[in-house]
Order: structure tokens, then sequence, then C-alpha cells
DNA sequence: AGCACGCCGACT
DNA sequence: GTCGGCGTGCTC
């Protein structure tokens, strides 16, 4: 006997073929089946998906019934004139995943406008992809070799004892809220008011009470998962014993491909009781899940920025949803979408989409810092400390405090500049300017990577003397040197400034080395860009200071300030985090700023989230952006900035008949998202118009229902790849369902 | 997307 | 005479 098989190969949505590959075999195989599959010349991995006459949303119909039996008779060798191919062989070690996970991947394609096969094969560890069956089984005995050492070692060890902090009453009462309530919840509680610690009573809670429950708990950086792995390590392993160290796995992209496969193993087989991990986490393999939690769910890393543009936070909502269990959202500064579901009541219902829970408070005596701002109208131009500032930062330092400065700009200057001239150090490639960095003495283009030895001349007009305009990291940290070369530590010992950005941590382990010296005290002064900003617990920092943040302000992206807002009371956020310090000597945010009346600084001030969140909420309702529309953005790169523009305008003139196309198909439905048609601006260049010689444009739809924007983009995407060969100078164009920057 | 086949310029 | 540029087309 001879099946027809339905398989997901990693196949784009735009290759001719959509949707799963036929192959034939000798039985039948269960949905979710791991196969290998002859593709072209090459064998690849493949997804056994749903057969056509199986119904992943529940139980057959009656008429579905035929089908089914004729699609297991025994099947032609062709379909449609391809001659089918035979699955090479079944990985019978791993077993199928399930069906929820299926419909998970499913329904992120669709929603995400992206091929079925590439989602499910993106979601697979990479080494599942490349490894064959014989390897494959290898790793399992390995793993099972492993699982029982650690299984020995285990049951040597102590009985879990119970954590003895005292919770605080906001702590009570947001587990006995989550407990008794239904979810989505949203705590929003400021930093240091102890979230991570519901969330871990939340996740006991739900271990004891299941014995094969697994939970999912989601962080937004790689770096944040170290630290809380050992916390969850330290508090959960004696209590899972009976897997040793595979009770708890972490799923990021800084694993080596052989420990993600280990991870995703051990998750799929039921193994690892917690899963923690970065947004690729949400597409884990966990048969067992029951919880799901999402910590700092506004941050923007949640959103895969490339190929399949997800948003991790967004999918486990729905996850949770699909399985009807609880997910907990969780910042101090939750995203304005999260927000507004957690605000509005269902008039029916009298419930809101979120459930709201506030813990306002820090731990202990520790108090969020008394922000100061200063009026850089009154400095003398190009200040880049206030004498206020400085003199802040050297009583702090000669109290042994430690202080963090915030620049979002590494690099020692953002241009470099010849007076004579007028040359500025143009990226022969982007519309950007190559940064000096002075420690490897070399330009470069923080977009196109290209980078130069420093010219010591102008290289236009020979002049000698050519400036550094503007003040990057590097800059600061050398700045700081000098202007406190006189100040002692209290100790006499001279000062020590440390600088962390993405230039000093290149180097694995780097950051942690770093980190570690800001621990021990040995730093006064850390200078860094928003990557000190989240999530590290410095307890010795009573002074932070954001020196420029203007830019944001006026930025053509309507998200910009809920972003500055965030990141400002983040930064805060690392100040007096030592209780026993705080009462003897009150923590300071320090703002320098054009504009110390502008409201998002006034709201900072008394740290009010909920006032600039309605603020902000009413300038989004008056303007019909999200969350009161729904959003979509199509980019294309081209040779030419008119070709990609005329490319854009192109497909927007084509919407017309996409829309009446739908309107016809659904001429006989009441459905009432058909009233709310989507609105297609006109093509623009990107802020960053030419990346690498790539010249990029994009375009905006704005729609008021998010039915009917799928719906159009579903249609007008198949449009859109009749359309793209016409195009010759085009190079790609990708759409992004929710974007978070415009 | 890969990876083939396929038809025209600068090199041993 | 080849090596190799990347243009078109196929993969169940």
């Amino acid at each position: 006997m001879t099946y027809l098989i339905n398989v997901l190969v990693n196949l784009p949505l735009h290759a001719n073929l959509s949707g799963p590959l036929t192959y034939l075999h000798s039985e039948p195989l269960e949905a979710g089946k791991l196969v290998r599959v002859p593709f072209g010349k090459k064998e690849i991995l493949g997804v056994v998906w749903f057969q056509e006459s199986e119904n992943e949303f529940g139980p057959l119909e009656e008429s579905d019934y035929d089908q089914k039996q004729s699609s297991h008779q025994k099947a032609t060798l062709t379909q449609s004139s391809v001659v089918l191919k035979h699955i090479n062989s079944v990985i019978d070690g791993v077993q199928a995943l399930d069906q929820k996970w299926l419909n998970l991947v499913g329904f992120a394609a669709s929603y995400y406008q992206r091929g079925l096969g590439e989602m499910a094969l993106q979601a697979l560890p990479p080494q599942l992809r490349d490894l064959d069956a014989t390897q494959i089984a290898r790793r399992l005995k390995k793993r099972d070799s492993l699982k029982k050492g650690s299984q020995a070692r285990g049951s040597d060890q102590e009985v879990c004892e119970k954590s003895q902090h005292t919770l605080t009453n906001e702590q009570l009462k947001a587990i006995e809220i989550i407990q008794n309530g239904y979810g989505p919840f949203l705590i929003f509680g400021s930093t240091g008011s102890g979230k991570t610690e519901v969330y871990m009573r939340c996740v006991e809670a739900v271990l004891s009470e299941d014995s094969s429950a697994q939970i999912l708990v989601m962080v937004p950086e790689i770096n944040l998962t170290p630290q809380l792995e050992e916390r969850f390590q330290t508090r959960f392993a004696p209590l899972l014993d009976q897997f040793g160290s595979s009770s708890v796995v972490c799923m990021h992209s800084g694993m080596t491909p052989a420990q993600r496969l280990q991870s995703w193993l051990a998750a799929h087989s039921g193994t690892a009781r917690i899963i923690l991990g970065t947004r690729m986490a949400i597409f884990a393999s966990i048969p067992n899940l029951r919880l799901v939690v999402v910590d700092e769910e506004h941050d923007p890393s949640y959103k895969q920025q490339e190929g399949a543009r997800y948003s991790a936070r967004d999918l486990a909502v729905y996850r949770a949803k699909q399985l009807g269990i609880k997910v907990i959202l969780g910042s101090a500064t939750p995203s304005l979408e999260s927000w507004h579901h957690a605000q509005n009541l269902n008039p029916s219902t009298q419930r809101s989409k979120y459930q709201l829970i506030n813990m306002p408070s820090r731990i202990g005596q520790a108090s969020m810092p008394g922000v100061q701002l200063v009026d850089l109208n009154f400095q003398p131009k190009g200040t880049v400390f206030s004498n206020q500032l400085l003199e802040a930062i050297k009583t702090r330092v000669q109290k042994g405090e430690q202080v963090l400065i915030l620049l979002n700009r590494r690099g020692y200057a953002p241009v470099l500049h010849c007076q004579d001239c007028d040359w500025k150090s143009a990226c022969l490639h982007c519309s950007a300017y190559r940064v000096f960095h002075k420690t490897d003495r070399t330009l470069k283009c923080h977009h196109c990577g290209v980078v130069e030895r420093v010219p010591s001349h102008c290289p236009s007009c020979g002049n000698a003397d050519i400036s550094a305009l503007g003040k990057g990291t590097e800059q600061l940290e050398e700045l700081l040197g000098t202007l406190l070369s006189d100040v002692r530590q209290a100790d006499g010992q001279h000062l020590n400034v440390l600088r962390i950005d993405a230039d000093s941590t290149r180097l694995k382990g780097s950051l942690n080395d770093q980190l570690a010296k800001v621990h021990s005290g040995e730093v006064n002064i850390l200078v860094g860009t928003q990557m000190i900003a989240k999530g590290h617990d410095f307890r010795k920092i009573t002074l932070v200071a954001a020196l420029y943040p203007d830019a944001a302000l006026f930025s053509s992206d309507f998200r910009a300030p809920e972003r500055l807002f965030s990141l400002l009371l983040q930064a805060a956020g690392r100040a007096g985090r030592d209780a026993d310090l705080a009462p003897a000597s009150p923590s300071e945010m320090w703002i320098q700023t054009q504009y110390p009346d502008h409201p998002l600084f006034q709201a900072l001030i008394t740290y009010d989230y909920p006032q600039f969140a309605s603020q902000q909420l009413i300038e989004r309702s008056q303007g019909h952006l999200p969350p009161f529309s729904f959003q979509a953005l199509i980019r294309a790169d081209a040779r030419s900035q008119s070709e990609a523009q005329l490319f854009l305008n192109t497909a927007r003139d084509n919407a017309e008949l996409v829309l009446q196309q739908i309107r016809e198909l659904r001429s006989n439905s009441t459905a009432t998202w058909l009233l709310f048609e989507p609105t297609l601006y006109p093509a623009i260049p990107m802020t960053l118009q030419r990346v690498a010689n790539i010249e990029r444009a994009q375009m905006l739809i704005e729609c008021d229902s998010r039915v009917m924007l799928q719906e159009f983009l579903k249609c007008w995407q198949n449009q859109l790849h009749q359309l793209q060969p016409k195009f010759k100078g085009l190079i790609r164009w990708v759409l992004d369902v929710d974007p978070l920057s415009i």
C-alpha cells in the first residue's frame, strides 16, 4: 500500500510551491511526525502536516469521511503532472509534534503572512534540520545516558525547601488574583517591586498541582537569561530532582547548536519542566504547557525583525488562549497595546481583555530615585555634563557610591568633519555617517559595516585639522577621566570609569566580566548604551544620568515617546536598589534636556506611567493609531529609490482591485468587519534611505479591523508576487504585520 | 530560498 | 581554449 502524505518543508511563500508538498509512503503517518524527504538534489527535514480531510480544529464531519478513506487508498504516482517522490525516512526517535503546536505554527504563518513550511521549519532547532535519523538517534541516546546520570545525582539532593521570603501584601494580592482569575494578566509593577517572586510563586503552584506540568518563561534578552536561570535552578531544581539538571532549560540564539537541540528535546519530551528563553522559545514544543510568563512584555525585542516578523508576546497570548492556560505579562512600563487591553472594560462582560495587577511599590525602604531635570537652554552651547550634574557625580563617587551614565550612541564621535572644505565622514554605501572609533582608530559605518582606518588628513582637501562632531560613549569615558582626574575615592584611589556597549562586549563572556567589575565595586562610573539600562541588578548605583535623550521626542515614529519613557524609567530603576543604602543616600535620576516642560519628562518626574499612558492613548486615538487601528508595513529594496517607490505605488493601485474581489467574494456576508477598509498611504523613502547601496522605501497600511487587514493582506500578497517580476530593479519586498517601528 | 543549468568576458 | 559572472527556472 502506498499513502499520500502532506509534508511541510522550508520554503518561502513566494516560491511557486505554496502549502505542503505531497510525498509517498508505505504507511499512513501521523501529523507532526518528523521525516527526511528528497527535495531537488538534496535531502531535507520535513514535518508531516494534516491530511486534507483532517480537520485540525475539531472532529471530522460526516462529509469529510469519504475523502479521508480515498486519500488513504493506494495513490497514483503522479499528481497534476508532478512525479511524487517517496519519503526517505521517518525520525522515529522523536515523538510527533502535537496538534496544538501545529496549530500555533499555522496561525503564526497565516497571521504574519509567511509560508507554512517556512514557519514550521524555522521553529525547530537548526541541528534537527541538519542531522539525519541515525545521528538524531545518537543524540537521543546521549541524552538518555545524561539523564540517568543526573537522576542518580538528583536522588542524593535534599528535598526542596520552601522559599523563606516573606511576601509583601502587593505580592500576596497579585498571586491571589492570578490563582483565582483566568487571565491574561498584566502585572504593572515598578522595577524592584518583586515581580519575579510573583512569577516564581505561580510557577511553584502550577508545578505542585500537576506533576507533569511545563512552564514557559520568556525574557527579552539573552543577557538576562543566565541570572534568571540561576534563580529558577536553585529554587526549583531540588523540587524537580527526578530529572536533575535538565528540568530547567534555556532557549536562546546564543547557545551552541548542540545545546539548543538538547534543550529542545528536553522540552519536547516533557523532561524539561521550566523553559526559559528569548522570543524564539515561543515556538518550542512543550506538550504539557500549563503557564506562560512574559517578563518585560513591552520590550521591542519580542518582535522578530527579520524573516517571519512575529511578536513572541502576542503569540504567547494566543498560545495560552488556545490551551486554556494562564499567561502573565509583566512590565513597569507596559506596551500601550497591553495597557489599553487592561483598561477598557468590555460593556457586555464588564471585564477588560487583560486583567490588570498593580504592584506600585518597591520592596523594602528603596524608592525610585528623585528626578532632576537640567534645562540645557541655560547651559553653554555644547555642554556635555552640566556643572550641577558633574558636582552630583563627584559627591556620589566620593561617598563610594556608583554612577551610571546613559548615552545611546557608541563610538567616539558620530561624525568627523573638516572645517576647511566641509567634508564629513559620510558612508559611500549608506545614507549615514561613518562613526569615529578612537580605540581602534577607525571609521565605521554602523549600517553596512564598512571599516576604514581613520584618515590623518581630510580626504577631500588634505587639511590636517579634522574635528570630531558630537559625542559617543568612548568620548564620554575619556571626558569623565579628565573632568574628574583630581577626584579620589574615599580610600584615596583614582576613579575607575568603565564603558559597556556593543563594542566593549563583542567578545564572548566580556559582558559578564565587565558586569562583575561593577558588582565588585571596582568601578565608580559606568558609561553605556541602553544595554546597561535593562534588568541588571546593580546594588551600589545611586545616580543615573541620561545626557541628551531629546531626539526621541520629535521622531517620526509615533512609538518613540513610549520607548523613551520606558528606557528612562528602566534606567532609573537601576538606581537605589539597595534598600540599606537608600535612607542615608536617596538616589537620583538626572536628565539633561532642552525641553524640561515636555509632558513626557513631567510624567517621569512622578513616575506616573498611567498618566503618561493615558495622554499617549488620547493622542493615538485621535491619530487613529494602534491600539485603535491595526497596521502593516511593506518595505521594498531596490537598485534605485524610484524603482522601490514605483513598485509600492503600483501595488497600492492594485489594492483597490483586491478590495473589490473581497467585497464580491463576501457579498452575501453581513460581517461587520467588511465595513472597515484598509487605508494605504503613499510610498515614502525609509528614514535610513540607503544601506549597503540598496535603496529602501516603505508603505504603511492601516485598518480599523484586524480581520479585514488580514483578509486584505492575504489576497494582496498574491498580487504582489505576480507584480514582482515586472520590476527589474526590485531586489525584494517584505511585509511586516503589526510593525513596531515606522 | 537554494541550487541547478546556461550563455558571454578575462585569464592560463 | 577554460574559469566564472549572475540571469532564469525548478523543487512534491
